[in-house]
DNA sequence: CGTACTATTGAGCGCTCTCAAAACCAGTGG
DNA sequence: CCACTGGTTTTGAGAGCGCTCAATAGTACG
C-alpha cells in the first residue's frame, strides 16, 4: 500500500480551485474576505486552449503559476532526441509550473490534453501578496512541499514497481482525484493517450495496453478506447501493496 | 544528455551552506548583514550524530529543516513490508525535510551515513523572520523549486534510463556535488551502500556491482570498495545520452 | 581468528521491451 | 455511403536486460 496510499493521499488533498478563485485557493488557510478579494483581481483568466496548445514550454521565462479550471494538462520535459519525459497530468483544481520558480524558467513544458481553460497567477503579483499575507505564503510552502511528496512516491513507484501496480496506481490516484471534483470514481473517460501512459509510468505503449486487458479480463475493470469503468476497487487496491516476493532492497 | 545534465544542473547549484551559517543560504539573496545575525542566532547545532541515527523517522512531527555540516544522509520512506525507498542522498549544503512543510509530519525519514553534523532550522521561526525578511521566503521557495526539477529529472532517470546511464548519472551528480564544495571531482568516497545506491536507482544491488565492475573493465574508472576513480569523466557523461536506439516515447 | 556483513561473480529465468502486423477509429473527400 | 488515410490501440512472437537465487570473496570488528 505504501507507494499508492500515498500517491492517493496527495493526489486527494491537493487544493481543488473549481471555478478558478484564488479563494478557493486558500480557504485551508483561512484567509480574511478582503484578502480574497484582493487576489482575485490579479488572476487572467484567457480564452480556453484546444487541444495540443500550450500553456508555456521548456526554456520559457518563468512569469506565473497556472491553475487548471477545466480540462487537463499534461507536463513534460522534452529530451535532446526529440522524445519527451511525461511528469504528470494535472487535473481542474491543481497547479503547473510550481518548478519553475528557482531557474526562473520553466524546466518542462505544459500542453492541454483537450479543450481547457486555466486561470493565469503571475507570480511576482503573488509575491507582493503573500508578503501582506502570511498565510498565503505558507500556503505555497505547502503546496510545493505537496509536489515534492507526491514526486517521491512517483520515485517509488518507478524505482519498485511492477507493470501491473504502476497502472493501478495511476487509474486509482485518478479515480481520487476525479472523486474530489464531484465525478464519478468509478467511470471516467481518459484525456491522455495510451502513449503518454506509458512514458509517464515508464512503460512502453504495449505494456501499458496489455496491463488494461488483463484487469479486463480479471474482471477488475472495464475500458473501451479512452473509457474506464471500474468495477472492483477493492482489488485495484490490493495490487498496490508492493509484492512480497519481489526484492526490495532492506533497510541499508 | 538530458536527464543526466537536469541531474547536474540541478545539484550543482544547490546552495553551499558550507559552515552551516544561515548567512552562507541567504548570500545568493542579498539579504542585509544584520538580517543574517539575526538568522544565524536562531539555529541549533546539535553534537555530531552518528552513523544509524536518525534525523527524524517517518511520521514524526515536522518542527525544523536540516541543513548537513558535513558528513552525509539519506532520506528514504519506509515500505509496509519494512524495506525501504531511499529517496536522496545528501552532502554538506544541502537541506533535508523539505517535503515535510505540507502534512506538518515527516513523511520520509533521515539517518546519517557517517559521522555526520548538521544545523537544524525551526521552521516557524524562519516563517517569523521570513515575513519581514522576504527575500528569505523567495529562497525557500526557490530551494523548493529546485527539489522539485531534481526530482523530475529522477522520473526521468528511472522511466527510461538503463542500468549504466542511471550508475554514470548518480557517479556524475556525486562528482559535481564534491567538486562544488571544493573536494575533488574525479576521486571520492561513496559514504553509502550498493545497497543504498541499488534502492535509489531502481536497481538490484549485484547490477550496481556488476555496473561498476563493467565500467572499471572499460577503464572509464577504478573502485575499491567505497573509493572511487574516475579516470573518463568524457566517457562517463557520454553515457548519459539516452540510448537513441531505445524507443522513447514520441511527443504524444 | 571467527563471525557477520557487504560486495562480487555466475547461472538461469521472467518481465518488459522490441519488432511486426492487424484491428480499430476519426476525419476527408469522392 | 464508402473508400482512403493517418493515427491510435491491441495483440502476437521473440529477445534482452535486469532480477533472483546461490555461492564465493573481501572487509570490519570483536
Amino acid at each position: 500500500m505504501a507507494s499508492g496510499n500515498k500517491l492517493l493521499d496527495v493526489a486527494s488533498v491537493r487544493v481543488a480551485c473549481g471555478d478558478c478563485s484564488l479563494s478557493k485557493l486558500c480557504v485551508p488557510m483561512g484567509l480574511e474576505a478582503a484578502d480574497m478579494d484582493r487576489l482575485d483581481t490579479l488572476m487572467k483568466r484567457p480564452r480556453p486552449l484546444r487541444r495540443g496548445e500550450h500553456l508555456f514550454r521548456a526554456g520559457d521565462r518563468f512569469h506565473s503559476i497556472y491553475a487548471v479550471r477545466s480540462g487537463s494538462v499534461k507536463s513534460y520535459t522534452p529530451c535532446h532526441d526529440g522524445s519527451e519525459q511525461v511528469i504528470g497530468f494535472h487535473l481542474p483544481g491543481e497547479l503547473v509550473g510550481l518548478d519553475a520558480i528557482e531557474s526562473e524558467e520553466h524546466v518542462c513544458a505544459a500542453r492541454v490534453l483537450e479543450t481547457t481553460s486555466v486561470c493565469v497567477l503571475p507570480f511576482d503579483r503573488i509575491q507582493e501578496i503573500a508578503c501582506e499575507v502570511p498565510s498565503l505564503q505558507r500556503q505555497f510552502l505547502r503546496l510545493m512541499s505537496k509536489e515534492l511528496a507526491h514526486e517521491e512516491a512517483m520515485l517509488m513507484l518507478l524505482g519498485k514497481a511492477s507493470a501491473e501496480e504502476r497502472l493501478a496506481t495511476f487509474l486509482l490516484s485518478l479515480a481520487q482525484r476525479f472523486k474530489a471534483r464531484g465525478f464519478s470514481e468509478t467511470e471516467f473517460n481518459l484525456s491522455m493517450s495510451r502513449h503518454d501512459i506509458g512514458n509517464y509510468l515508464g512503460l512502453a505503449v504495449e505494456t501499458v495496453s496489455r496491463m488494461f486487458s488483463k484487469l479486463q479480463e480479471d474482471g477488475v475493470l472495464s475500458v473501451h478506447r479512452k473509457n474506464i469503468r471500474i468495477h472492483e476497487p477493492a482489488r485495484l487496491r490490493s495490487m498496490l501493496r508492493l509484492d512480497e516476493n519481489r526484492s526490495v532492497a532492506r533497510c541499508g
